[in-house]
RNA sequence: GGGCGGUUAGCUCAGCGGUAGAGCAUCUGCCUUACACGCAGGGGGCCACAGGUUCGAAUCCUGUACCGCCCA
């Protein structure tokens, strides 16, 4: 019994069944154990156990995916190496909201307490994002997942610790750093992300001790003058040359404080003089600092007013600016408020306020790491793909600032760090002992944790088994390619190769690939507070996770912003139907025993088909090479749907219906089975649910496609004789399928067909194939010769090697006929005139390179034949 | 203010030195027993603008405009 397959592909009844073969089989676990094969990983970019699977992480895996499947087709031993990340800030947020509804707070439940309750929502929420990766079809090593607070990955995090602050890389001290009041943590540089901001300026008037003027400031943050302990001016601003050295009286809290001269006053902004904060703002800390000032720090944690601020104590930033200006205008010394236009930083996590807010941290000093991870870089032996995101890469490092990767947060890796209650001595150690060595008094842990980015960039080696040393260490590290969005390249992707650098001694990763960030059909990035997102779910269950993953494939060219609507997803939906029809097909004819994989060469549609995989083998297996994955995928498509579907099999419907001649019948079978076979291949890294479920139906086949191999192209089966031939033959009959439906001939009425042509190759096909041009373009008579003369009531048709007549009698219009054959002659005549013209050019014939010139002449002669013959034809219509 | 990317058919995008391609949409025929998620045929573009380099530019260079992203 020939196999029948459902009429269209249904990807819900099939995806879940083909993951579950592949998990239950084992296929996803790599055995490192003395394989020959040579080694190829990938690390996930671990997704928050908070996140669900939104439309970048379907394009991210998408990709991974593809290289993986690849290569493991390929005959590499492939590691996809999964895992989640602790998103400290994220999911502390998460398990709060939570107990809040519960009415509890977490400072209520004690620290204890809430570490173990976010460890339960871990247990049991934190998976789901792996379960939707699973949907997608990726192909990780499931048995090896980590998670960023495993205990070896805390492991690392404490050897790195320790190791960077025996090295005087790792330091504590007191500095302005991001705080984001709400999350009450510091946050790095490049966890604020800056807003422009329609703000104000205020100028304040500052009168002197002695009754004078004084002088006016300006601030885009009247609250913070609370804690001002001077006025700056520039040395050589004369406008304020005499002020300098006088004492000014802060409005309002009726302070005395210096008027001081530094070089870092912009003379230009605002008055300039400028109110010195240096418990509130990073550039008056410094400026501080070397003026021998003592910073005043007017804010609890929460942003509100400390008691060192007054009469304003208690009241939040918002409140307090509103009370100051409103008492600064009642006492006249508000002089002037402008509309200021100015950035605004906000916390990347909860979107609140930023507050430049002074306090003890720990930082990691980044030049010196930043040094060797810039090297590798420049060397190549970390190629970025795109090239042009190295200069994003170079522009930061070269720029780097130290890293603040302490966070007042709960969750998280523990600062391996105490302080001793006794001498205040700073304990570092990996395993803290009870006792401060110096003194024996008790030691009291460091309450923070470490900025969860601090662990991600140990995920390259700490995941492979680092630092107790493992064989997945030796074998996979460095690891292969990296997959990600230019948004991490500097939190994480630079990261990671200077702890790389520093502690494996080897660059983390060969390639970086950065693939574009997907935009809803509008250009706007997809988010929660707009509403726009996609959801890669929703979009599996609609179309198909091969849909989907073709459909990003076909619109993610070279690193480009893909955007993205739903119908998009018809692509790939289309085409794996068209795909599994092809198959459907072919299974209907393949006997029970299979047709066999061995292709047939002898005839010439056979020997055409088997040219041409050869070439899309070799293209796919390039464009994989150079990660150009739009070019593989339409490359495939255009050979399957273009070549394979509408000619190829097209071509062999007659040798295999029952009554065809064995022999024929048996080569057309083999050889559509052999192509078959090298589609769901070269296909499956792509869509590899419908691939695989194809392949289960092959007669003949031997396990999986997943674990089968990848197709190498063989330049001996490769004709280009035989494809020029094709070519022609195309040509021919597109050209009476023209002439038909132009003349509305219907598509069940055979036509007879007389072809004029004096070139051998023509003739040669037409002698040879005539039966493919009959089968194809519905003739029932066909003849040809070098003198044919045009039939009598027959429309008519060119190609450059040919005329080609058909004769229908009482549909033929003569004047319309005319009219269409002189439209498409003038057409002809203004290329052919281009192309004369350039030849006729002296210096293009001179200067252009032989070839080119070969083939604009070839260009002509052809342009010109169809000229002749359109011309000739025209004449006997005439006569 | 600096950097990067984009501007090509109605829409989404390829092409990146030899006079333009795809998918969708559109128009005309077709249920031609693999597929209407389909088949066959057609129409549609001075490749943002202005200069330059070149025998030749959508493609390289310079500038302008607009859109987007990143950094300050």
């Amino acid at each position: 019994m020939p196999i029948e397959l459902e009429k269209a592909y249904n990807p819900k009844a099939v995806e879940d069944t083909i993951y579950s073969a592949w998990s239950r089989e084992d296929l996803f676990r790599v055995d490192n154990s003395g394989s020959a094969k040579s080694p190829y990983c990938i690390v996930i970019p671990p997704p928050n156990v908070t996140g669900r699977l939104h439309m970048g992480h379907a394009l991210n895996n998408t990709l991974q995916d593809i290289l993986i499947r690849w290569r493991r087709l390929a005959g590499d031993l492939a590691l996809w190496l999964p895992g989640t990340d602790h998103a400290g800030i994220a999911t502390q947020n998460v398990v709060e909201k939570e107990l809040a509804k519960e009415g509890k707070s977490r400072e209520a439940l004690g620290r204890e307490a809430f570490e173990k309750r976010v460890w339960a929502w871990k247990d049991e929420y934190g998976n789901a994002i792996i379960e939707q990766l699973k949907r997608l079809g990726a192909s990780c090593d499931w048995s090896r997942t980590r998670f960023t607070l495993d205990p070896g990955l805390n492991r690392a995090v404490r050897e790195v610790f320790v190791g960077l602050y025996r090295k005087g890389l790792i330091y504590r001290g007191d500095y302005i750093v991001n705080w984001c009041p709400r999350c009450q943590t510091a946050l790095s540089d490049i966890e604020v992300e800056y807003q422009e901001t329609q703000g104000k300026l205020w100028h304040i008037r500052y009168p002197s001790a002695d009754g004078g003027p004084g002088v006016v400031v300006a601030t885009t943050r009247p609250e913070t003058m609370l804690g001002d302990v001077a006025v700056a001016v520039h040395p050589e601003d004369e406008r304020y040359s005499a002020l300098v050295g006088s004492t000014v009286v802060l409005p309002v809290v009726e302070r005395q404080i210096p008027v001081i001269a530094d070089g870092f006053v912009d003379r230009a902004f605002g008055t300039g003089a400028v109110k010195i904060t240096p418990a509130h703002d990073p550039n008056d800390f410094e400026a501080g600092r070397r003026n021998g000032l003592t910073p005043l720090n007017v804010m609890n944690p929460d942003a509100t007013i400390n008691a060192a601020g007054g009469q304003f104590a208690g009241q939040t930033r918002e409140a307090c600016r509103k009370n100051l200006v409103a008492m600064l205008e009642e006492s006249q010394l508000l002089v002037k408020i402008e509309d200021h236009q100015n950035s605004v930083g906000h916390c990347y996590r909860c979107d609140t306020v930023v507050e430049p807010y002074l306090s003890r941290q720990w930082f990691v000093k980044m030049k010196d790491l930043a040094e060797p991870a810039m090297r590798v870089v420049r060397e190549k032996k970390v190629e970025f793909v795109p090239p042009r995101w190295e200069k994003l890469y170079f522009d930061w490092m070269e720029n780097i600032k130290d890293w603040c990767i302490s966070r007042q947060l709960w969750w998280g890796h523990r600062i391996p760090a105490a302080v001793c209650s006794g001498c205040g001595e700073l304990t570092v150690e990996q395993e803290l002992p009870d006792k401060c060595a110096a003194c024996g008094g008790a030691l009291v842990p460091d309450p923070d944790v470490l900025d969860t980015w601090f662990s991600s960039a140990l995920w390259p080696f700490s995941t492979l088994g680092w630092p107790q040393g493992a064989k997945d260490l030796d074998v996979f590290y460095p690891t292969s390619t990296l997959v990600t969005d230019r948004g991490i390249i500097f939190f994480w992707v630079a990261r990671m190769i200077m702890a790389g650098l520093e502690f494996m001694g080897r660059e983390p990763f060969r390639h970086v690939y950065i693939h574009g960030t997907i935009l809803d059909h509008l250009g706007r990035k997809m988010s929660k507070s707009l509403g726009n997102g996609i959801d890669p779910l929703e979009v599996i269950d609609e179309y198909g996770a091969d849909a989907m993953r073709f459909s990003l494939m076909m619109l993610s060219a070279g690193g480009q912003d893909i955007k993205l609507s739903k119908d998009k997803f018809e692509m790939g939906r289309n085409f794996a139907n068209k795909l599994w029809n092809a198959a459907r097909f072919l299974l209907m004819n393949v006997p029970d025993t299979g047709a066999g994989s061995e292709p047939s060469t002898q005839e010439f549609a056979d020997r055409w088909i088997v040219s041409r995989f050869q070439a899309v083998a070799a293209s796919t297996t390039r464009a994989l090479e150079e990660f150009d994955f739009h070019a593989a995928v339409t490359g495939l498509y255009e050979f399957t749907w273009n070549e394979f579907c509408d000619w190829y099999v097209e071509f062999i419907k007659p040798r295999i219906r029952e009554e065809a001649e064995p022999a024929t019948r048996a080569q057309a079978l083999a050889t559509a089975q052999y192509v078959l076979t090298g589609i769901l291949r070269l296909l499956h890294p792509f869509m590899p649910f419908v691939t695989e479920e194809i392949w289960g139906h092959l007669p003949g086949r031997k396990g999986r496609l997943m674990t089968d191999n990848w197709p190498v192209a063989d330049a001996a089966l490769r004709c280009e004789e035989t494809e020029r031939e094709m070519e022609l033959l195309q040509k021919l009959v597109r050209s009476i399928r023209t002439i038909r439906s132009e003349m509305n001939v219907k598509p069940s009425q055979q036509v007879t067909v007389r072809v004029k042509t004096e070139a051998p190759q023509a003739a040669r096909v037409l002698e040879r194939h005539g039966e493919l041009l009959k089968g194809l373009a519905r003739v029932a008579d066909l003849a040809f010769a070098p003198d044919m003369a045009q039939p009598p009531q027959a429309a008519s048709d060119v190609v450059a090697e040919a005329a080609v007549y058909v004769p229908l009698a009482g549909l033929i219009d003569i004047a319309r006929e005319r009219e269409r054959l002189a439209r498409d002659l003038g057409k002809q005549q203004k290329d052919l005139e281009g192309m004369a013209r350039k030849l006729a050019n002296e210096k293009f014939v001179a200067n252009a390179p032989a070839e080119i010139v070969a083939a604009e002449q070839a260009k002509r002669e052809r342009l010109s034949a169809i000229c002749g013959r359109l011309e000739r034809l025209i004449a006997s219509l005439d006569a």
